[in-house]
RNA sequence: GGGUGAUUAGCUCAGCUGGUUCAGAGCACCUCGUUUACACCGAGGGGGCCGGGGGUUCGAAUCCCUCAUCGCCCACCA
C-alpha cells in the first residue's frame, strides 16, 4: 500500500468524528467509575465559532479526552445560552430590516420570531465544535430556555422570594437607551473619553449675582433640582438659603449643602439631578429634592424636560450649548477626559436612571461563596484570579436581575388590580395566592397581569452545572447526584462575576456544594498587534477557514502551544503551521514503519536492543513529566513534552537507530516494540490531536472493531534513569563525529573508523547505537592516538577519528586553543569560589561538593586538551 | 484614585522553596545538505550584563527597597 507523502486531514477528520459518534464514545451515563465531568461555558445560541471559543473548547476536549483515557467516566455537556439581550437585538433589527416592530408585534409573536431565529441560526456554532474534535456528549445537549431549564429558573426565584432575598423597588439603576432595557453593573464597560468641562452660570433669585457650575453634561440641567456646595465653602456663604434659576427652563432651584462636594473641583458648586446622576440621586434623597426625569426609554428628551422634547440626547447636547451661548449662561469651555459607562452588548452610553426593577440580594451569598475559593475548596488557575474575586465578593452591590426585554424567562409575578402581587409559578397557582392575600378571594384570572419583564441571561446561567442535570427541579435525581460537583470549569477571566463567582453562589446555595473543583482561565486571544479580536476590527480569522487549511489537529496544536493560563495569546496562523506539520512528521514515520519488511530469521541487533532500552525509559520519563504538568493545568508545557517525544526522541533518534538499510528487512522483535511504541505515543498525543492519532493507530496494526483507542492512557512506570544519562553522552559523542565529517567534508554515506581511548568507557553500553547512527565501519579501544586522525572529547575523553586527507593543524591548535581558554576560564571561578572559606564554610555539603566535582572535571578535561595540543605543535 | 500582575534571546514564554536543569524551550534567523519516511525535511550554528538603580547574602534572574514602562481588575470628582 503506497502511501501519499503528505498527511491529509480532510479524508480522516469527518470519518473519525462519525465513527465516535456511532460508536457513542463520547456518551455518558452513571456507572460505577469515577466522573469526570465538565460543563461547556455555554455560547450564545445564535452566536458563530470565533477564536476565543477554538481555545477554550480545545482546552476542555484536551482535558475530557485525557480522563477518558484514563478510565474515568468522562462527561462533557454541551449547549446555548439563549442570550436574552443579544438575541432580541437580533431580531428586533431583523424585524425592523422587514418593516415590522417589536411593538405592533406584540409579545406572542415576537417571541414567534424569536424562536424562529433561534431556530434557524441556533446551534450552529455546536456543528461547528464538531469540526474541531469536541468530545461533548451530545444527547445531553441543552439550552437556557428549554422547558426545563426555563422552569429552573423559574423555581429559583420563588424559592428566592420565598426566602426574602429578592426585592422590588425603585433603584438608580444602568439603562441602555438602545436595547430600552436596565443592565446589571457587570454589563456596563467605563471607556475614558476626551470629553468637554462646561462652565454655566445660574442666576441667583432675586440678584444680580451667579454661582457657577461646571458640567460634562449640559444637557442634564433640564432636570436639575437643586444647586449644591460645600457649607463651610466661604465663597457661597452668602447664598446659603437662596435659589437660583435653572437656565432656558428657568426653574427655581435651592441652593442646598452638603460635604460630598469637592471644594478644589470645578467651581466648588455642582449642580444636582436626582435622576440621573447615582451620587445626585443620593444626595437628592438625604435633602429631599424632587426628581424630574428628563429623559425618554430611547434616550430621547421627555415631556419633563419642557425643552427639545423628542430629540436625542447628544443632538441636544449641541443645541444647548448654542442656546445657553446665546442666553449669555456658558462662562467657558475646557478639555476634559473622563470615564463614560457604555452598554457592554450595545455599546450605547448608558443613562444612569430611577427606575422600578426586580433585585437580588448579595450579601447573603458573598460570604459563603468566598470562603470555598480562600480554603482552596475551588482552585483557580493561575491562581492570581482569586485576588479579583475576593475584591468583588467583598464589595457585593444587589444584582438587577430583572430586564425590559420579552427574549428570556418571564419574571412569575402577577399583579393585582390593587397593585399588590403575588408570585408563583402559573397564573392559576397565582390566583390561588391572591385569593388568599385578598382574604375575600373575590378575584378572577383576567383580572392578573404577569409581570412584563423577563430575568438577567446570567440569572439563568448561574444554575448552568446544576439545571443542565436537571438538579434544580429534580434535587435527587441520578445524573446530579453522579456528576455534581463537576471537576474543571475553563472559562475567561472576562466573566469570572458575570458567571463564575455566581456559579459558586448559586451551587452553594441550591446544592450546598461548590459547582467545580478547577476553575482555569484562559487568556485572551489577540491579533499579531495585541488588538482583542472582535468582529467589528474584522481582525479575527474565521476558524473553519483554519481548519480546512491546517487541519483540526494543526488548529488545536496551534492554539495550544503558546497558551498559558490566564496569559493573552497572540494569535499567528504561524502557529497553525507549526501544527499541521507535525502532523505531517507524524504521518511520515508512520510511512517509514509500513514500508518496512519483516525477516523472521534475522536476530536483533544489539543497537537496536539498546536502542528500544533507551526509548522505553525516554518515554516512561516523559509519561511522568507530563502528569506533572496536568496536575498544574499546564496544558501547553504537556503539549510541548509530547511533541519533542515525538518529533526528537522517537523520530529523530529512536526511529534513525532501528532504521535497517535501505531495502533491507528489519528484525521480528525491533518492528514490534516500534509498533507499540508508535501506538503508545498516540495515545499520549491523542488528547491533543483526536483526529491525525485516531487514523495512524489504526494503521499501525490489525485491529479489531473494537478496539479504541481511547482504551487507556499509558501510565508512566518506573524508568532505567542510567541508560537516560548515557544516552545523553552518545549524542554528544554522536555530534562529534558529525562535526568531524563536516569539517572534513566526510559524506554520511562513507564509513569512517571510531577510535576511544581506554577507560572510564571501556563498559559504556551506548557503542552499537553510535556505530548505528554515525556510520562507523568500526570501534576501536586504543591506548593512544595514532597516525593522522582528528581528535574530539566529550567531557573529558578522547575520541580519534583516522582520516586519509592532511590535517589543517593550525586550525585544530586554534580549536583547541578556544576551548582551552574556556575550560580555564571555567576552572578558575569554581576554584574561586572554593577557595573563599566563607563559601566552604557556610554553603551546604552538597552544593560545595558538586563545586569540587566540577572541578576534578575541569581539571581532567584541561589537562586533555593541554596534552593534545602539546601533541599537535610537536 | 485604589488594588494587582508583569518586564528573561527577534517573537511567545519556562525557570517550583536563592547554589549544574542557571541562563533554557519552541518558533523565527544564519550556514550546509535534494542521503532510500518527511524540504510541511535533515545536520550544524549565532543570539540575552534575566527593565534601570540600590540593598540582604559566601552566593541573586530568583529575596527586599526604589524608579521606569506595560497590562489587568475595581472605582462614575461634577
Amino acid at each position: 500500500m503506497e502511501l501519499p507523502t503528505k498527511y491529509n486531514p480532510e479524508l480522516t477528520e469527518d470519518k473519525w468524528y462519525k465513527h465516535w459518534m456511532e460508536k457513542k464514545y463520547f456518551h455518558s451515563e452513571p456507572d460505577e467509575r469515577e466522573p469526570y465531568t465538565i460543563v461547556i461555558p455555554p455560547p450564545n445560541v445564535t452566536g458563530v465559532l470565533h477564536m476565543g471559543h477554538m481555545l477554550n473548547n480545545t482546552l476542555q476536549d484536551v482535558l475530557i479526552r485525557r480522563a477518558r483515557m484514563q478510565g474515568k467516566n468522562a462527561c462533557w455537556v454541551p449547549g446555548t445560552d439563549h442570550a436574552s439581550i443579544a438575541t432580541e437585538a437580533k431580531v428586533v433589527n431583523k424585524l425592523n430590516s422587514e418593516g415590522l416592530s417589536k411593538e405592533t408585534l406584540g409579545r406572542e409573536k415576537f417571541l414567534e420570531h424569536a424562536w424562529e431565529w433561534t431556530h434557524k441560526h441556533g446551534g450552529i456554532i455546536l456543528e461547528q465544535l464538531k469540526k474541531l474534535g469536541a468530545s461533548c456528549d451530545w444527547e445531553r445537549t441543552a439550552f437556557t430556555m428549554s422547558d426545563s431549564l426555563y422552569d429552573s429558573v423559574i423555581d429559583v426565584f420563588i424559592d428566592l422570594y420565598e426566602k426574602g432575598l429578592v426585592y422590588r423597588g425603585v433603584r438608580m439603576i444602568n439603562w441602555d437607551p438602545t436595547a430600552k432595557t436596565a443592565v446589571s453593573d457587570e454589563e456596563v464597560v467605563h471607556k475614558e473619553l476626551q470629553s468637554k468641562l462646561y462652565y454655566l452660570n445660574y442666576l441667583v433669585e432675586g440678584e444680580d449675582d451667579y454661582i457657577t457650575i461646571a458640567t460634562t453634561r449640559p444637557e442634564t440641567i433640564l432636570g436639575d433640582t437643586a444647586v449644591c456646595v460645600h457649607p463651610n465653602d466661604e465663597r457661597f456663604l452668602k447664598f446659603h438659603g437662596k435659589k437660583v434659576i435653572v437656565p432656558l427652563v428657568n426653574r427655581a432651584v435651592p441652593i442646598i449643602c452638603d460635604e460630598y462636594v469637592d471644594r478644589e473641583f470645578g467651581t466648588g458648586a455642582l449642580k444636582i439631578t436626582p435622576s440621573h446622576d447615582v451620587h445626585d440621586y443620593e444626595i437628592g434623597l438625604k435633602h429631599k429634592l424632587a426628581t424630574i426625569d428628563i429623559f425618554n426609554d430611547d434616550g430621547t428628551m421627555s415631556e419633563n424636560a419642557e425643552l427639545y422634547i423628542g430629540k436625542d440626547r447628544f443632538e441636544v447636547r449641541e443645541e444647548i450649548l448654542v442656546d445657553l451661548k446665546r442666553s449669555g449662561n456658558l462662562l467657558k469651555v475646557e478639555d476634559y477626559v473622563n470615564k463614560v459607562g457604555f452598554s457592554e452588548r450595545t455599546d450605547a452610553v448608558i443613562e444612569p436612571k430611577l427606575s422600578l426593577q426586580w433585585f437580588l440580594k448579595m450579601s447573603e451569598f458573598g460570604e459563603a461563596a468566598l470562603e470555598v475559593v480562600e480554603e482552596g475548596n475551588i482552585k483557580f488557575h493561575p491562581p492570581m484570579f482569586k485576588n479579583i474575586y475576593r475584591h468583588w465578593m467583598q464589595n457585593l452591590r444587589d444584582w438587577n436581575i430583572s430586564r425590559q426585554l420579552w427574549w428570556g424567562q418571564r419574571i412569575p409575578v402577577f399583579y393585582l388590580p390593587d397593585g399588590e402581587y403575588v408570585v408563583a409559578k402559573t397564573k392559576e397557582e397565582a390566583l390561588e395566592k391572591a385569593k388568599v392575600k385578598l382574604e375575600k378571594g373575590d378575584i378572577s384570572l383576567t383580572d392578573l397581569k404577569q409581570d412584563e419583564d423577563v430575568f438577567d441571561t446570567w440569572f439563568s446561567s448561574w444554575l448552568w452545572p446544576i439545571s443542565v442535570f436537571d438538579g434544580i427541579r429534580n434535587p435527587d435525581n441520578e445524573d446530579i447526584n453522579y456528576y455534581y460537583p463537576t471537576n474543571d470549569l475553563i472559562t475567561g477571566p472576562d466573566i469570572i462575576f458575570f458567571w463564575v463567582a455566581r456559579m459558586i453562589m448559586a451551587g452553594l446555595e441550591y446544592r450546598n456544594k461548590i459547582p467545580f473543583k478547577n476553575v482555569y482561565f484562559t487568556g485572551i486571544v489577540r491579533d499579531k498587534i495585541g488588538r482583542k479580536m472582535s468582529k467589528t476590527l474584522g481582525n479575527s480569522p474565521d476558524p473553519l477557514d483554519l481548519i480546512n487549511q491546517y487541519g483540526a489537529d494543526g488548529v488545536r496544536v496551534g492554539m495550544l502551544l503558546t497558551a498559558p493560563a490566564g496569559n493573552d495569546l497572540p494569535f499567528d496562523p504561524a502557529l497553525c503551521e507549526q501544527g499541521r506539520n507535525f502532523s505531517n512528521k507524524i504521518w511520515n514515520a508512520l510511512r517509514l514503519v509500513k514500508g518496512w519488511e519483516v525477516d523472521i530469521d534475522i536476530e536483533q541487533s544489539e543497537s537496536n536492543k539498546t536502542g528500544i532500552n533507551w526509548f522505553r525509559a525516554k518515554l516512561d520519563e516523559t509519561l511522568s513529566e507530563i502528569n506533572n504538568h496536568f496536575e498544574k493545568y499546564r496544558i501547553s508545557n504537556a503539549l510541548m513534552l509530547v511533541y519533542k517525544l515525538i518529533w526528537d526522541d522517537f523520530c529523530s533518534w529512536y526511529l534513525e537507530i532501528v532504521k535497517p538499510a535501505y531495502q533491507k528487512p528489519i528484525d521480528e522483535a525491533t518492528l514490534n516494540s516500534t509498533i507499540s511504541f508508535f501506538e503508545e505515543l498516540m495515545k499520549v498525543l491523542h488528547p491533543f490531536m483526536p483526529f491525525i492519532t485516531e487514523e495512524v493507530w489504526h494503521m499501525l496494526s490489525e485491529k479489531v472493531d473494537d478496539d479504541i483507542i481511547v482504551a487507556n492512557m499509558p501510565v508512566a512506570q518506573e524508568y532505567d534513569k542510567v541508560v537516560i544519562g548515557e544516552f545523553v553522552k552518545a549524542k554528544d559523542i554522536i555530534v562529534g563525529i558529525r562535526n568531524v565529517r563536516k569539517d572534513k567534508n566526510i559524506p554520511q554515506k562513507e564509513r569512517i573508523e571510531l577510535q576511544v581511548k581506554k577507560g572510564e568507557l571501556d563498559s559504556f553500553s551506548m557503542f552499537p547505537v553510535i556505530s548505528k547512527i554515525g556510520n562507523l565501519s568500526d570501534i576501536v579501544f586504543v591506548d593512544e592516538k595514532s597516525g593522522s586522525s582528528l581528535t574530539f572529547t566529550v567531557g573529558a575523553h578522547e575520541f580519534y577519528i583516522p582520516v586519509d586527507s592532511s590535517i589543517d593543524i593550525e586550525a585544530e591548535i586554534r580549536k583547541l586553543e578556544e576551548e582551552l581558554s574556556y575550560t580555564d576560564g571555567f576552572l578558575k571561578s569554581v576554584m574561586k569560589k572554593l577557595s573563599n572559606s566563607r563559601f566552604v564554610d557556610n554553603a551546604p555539603a552538597a552544593v560545595v561538593d558538586k563545586e569540587r566535582q566540577k572541578q576534578s572535571d575541569a581539571e581532567a578535561r584541561k589537562s586533555v586538551i593541554e596534552k593534545q595540543l602539546a601533541d599537535l605543535r610537536k
